[in-house]
RNA sequence: GCGAAUGUAGCUCAUCUGGUUAGAGCGACGGGUUGUGGUUCCGUAGGUAGUGGGUUCGAUCCCCAUCAUUCGCCCCA
């Protein structure tokens, strides 16, 4: 019986040409996350499931968490996300951090469902998080954070769209403004979610099924509610709410912080049952990925379930495949090269004399790779070529003779002479210019 | 958990309403022209048609099951 060499479902395998577009990603979190203050931790995968079962949501808990019982017979589950981890740390050294405490983690979770497209069983996610802060301006740092991590992947403001709303201003207007009890207002959170993907005579329908013996005024109070394009434009009674008045702020913020693409979204909820105030998600406005390509929201209440006195929280998290998709969609992908320098090929019976060199140039910090096959010369090249590899370095007779060499630029095919230690410096400017842009690009 | 489509060589696909040894391009590998690839010439290897049953004289093709992939729903990143 012979094994499947697939992975397993909903999981990817991560070749070097899959996982140098990871790394550009994963390194593109890191550098926007530092240079706003953020410092990086790390958490266990595993963690008790009662940990999510409080205030993830039920489904997320009980049916797409991985689970299983340790030989202790506890119940542990596999993180399907990191919020309420980064949470329960805080919460467990809350008298030791500095305030504000500014976290971020580049780490895979995994969530047993089924596979589509930017959706994975195991994913990778970028999670900021700051801690201890109660002002909206918490609200619009991460918010400016999320803007600015889009601009540094390439993208301009016309491709994508913060939607931003406020959970207490969703709370305020079922309750005090449309006079719904639990059930119906739950009911209305969850139509209210589906909207997009619903025609508005199915909205109707469903809202007045919902508002039951209100729904002539209700109906007429929900279209108002809809026509709104900004926090002002609601009715007076609503936007003279505190909420209305702090999601009104973080507007502000924003607008001064230069963040363009944000619209205010009434109907927008996200899923998870933590979020006390803001909530946002940024969509991607190309219609052949009109998906959140990240998301997040203010959880003021989750540190507290902790057994600590309540510690307020703003956060997001974006999903490496789903961002990945976005670039690729926009064209924003660049072409990554080899981590490797350099590709020795050699000729004739230079190859002691390319091993030497090869140990040289190692030695002073260059990456290289020698061919040891004595394969025809266009083999070698191929191997290089494929690789991606950014140079090609020629070694034959002539060379070891002059200790003169020759040295291609793969994607140009430009070729020169060059000795040893111009080569060292050659290879090390490259390494700073693409350091410098962060994309170690060929071109 | 629900619905739909798909599954033939490493990849992209053929195989004309079931009919003898399942083909092509690209790729891989080897060699030639004796120091240059992605746009040379010659050659070689590689498939029990996802898997397991069934119908039939005969199945890649029809039926059932199962697994996987893709796209939706639910939910969400």
């Amino acid at each position: 019986m012979s094994l499947s060499s697939q992975p397993y479902k909903g999981t990817r395998d991560y070749y070097p040409e899959q996982k140098r577009i990871q790394n550009y990603i994963f390194a593109t979190w890191r550098r926007v996350s530092e240079r706003y203050g953020y410092e990086e931790y790390g958490a266990p995968t595993l963690e008790p499931l009662e940990v999510y079962a409080a205030k993830s949501g039920d489904e997320l808990a009980n049916e797409q968490t991985y689970t299983f019982t340790d030989r202790g017979g506890r119940i542990v589950a596999i993180r399907p996300e990191m919020t309420p981890t980064i949470s329960r740390m805080v919460a467990a050294k809350r008298q030791e951090l500095a305030y504000p405490a500014r976290l971020y983690s580049v780490a895979n979770f995994m969530r047993y469902e089924r596979p589509q497209r930017g959706r994975e069983r195991e994913f990778w996610q970028l999670n900021v998080d700051v801690f201890g802060l109660d002002e909206v301006t918490a609200d619009a740092e991460i918010i400016s954070m999320a803007d600015a991590l889009m601009k540094e992947f390439g993208a301009k403001d016309k491709d994508f769209v913060i939607r931003i709303n406020n959970r207490q201003l969703v709370n305020f207007i079922m309750v005090q403004y449309l006079g719904l009890d639990e059930t119906q207002a739950h009911l209305m959170v969850k139509l209210f979610d589906r909207k997009d993907k619903i025609a508005e005579a199915e909205f109707n329908d469903q809202a007045t099924e919902i508002l039951g013996s209100n729904a002539k005024e209700g109906l007429a109070k929900l279209q108002s509610l809809m026509n709104a394009k900004k926090v002002s434009d609601l009715p007076t009674e609503i936007k003279t709410s505190l909420a209305a008045v702090e999601l009104n702020e973080v507007f502000e913020l924003l607008d001064l912080a230069d963040v363009k693409s944000v619209k205010f979204d009434l109907t927008l909820m996200r899923g998870l049952d933590y979020y006390t105030g803001t909530v946002f998600e940024v969509f991607d406005t190309d219609s052949d990925n009109n998906r959140s390509v990240l998301g997040g929201g203010r959880y003021d209440g989750l540190v507290g379930m902790f057994g600590a006195e309540p510690i307020s929280a703003v956060g997001m998290a974006q999903g490496g495949t789903t961002i990945e998709n976005f670039l690729d969609v926009h064209n924003l992908l660049p072409n990554l090269a080899s981590t490797t320098d350099i590709y020795i090929v050699v000729l004739g019976g230079a190859q002691k004399a390319a091993n030497k060199l090869a140990k040289h140039l190692r030695s002073e910090g260059v990456n290289v790779e020698l061919d040891t096959t004595d394969r025809k010369l266009d083999r070698q090249i191929k191997t290089a070529v494929k690789k991606n590899i950014p140079y090609i370095l020629f070694i034959g007779d002539d060379e070891v003779r002059d200790e003169i060499y020759t040295l291609k630029d793969t994607a140009s095919t430009e070729e020169q002479k060059i000795g040893f230690s111009r080569i060292v410096s050659l290879i090390r400017d490259r390494r700073r210019t693409a350091s410098d842009n962060d994309i170690p690009d060929l071109d």
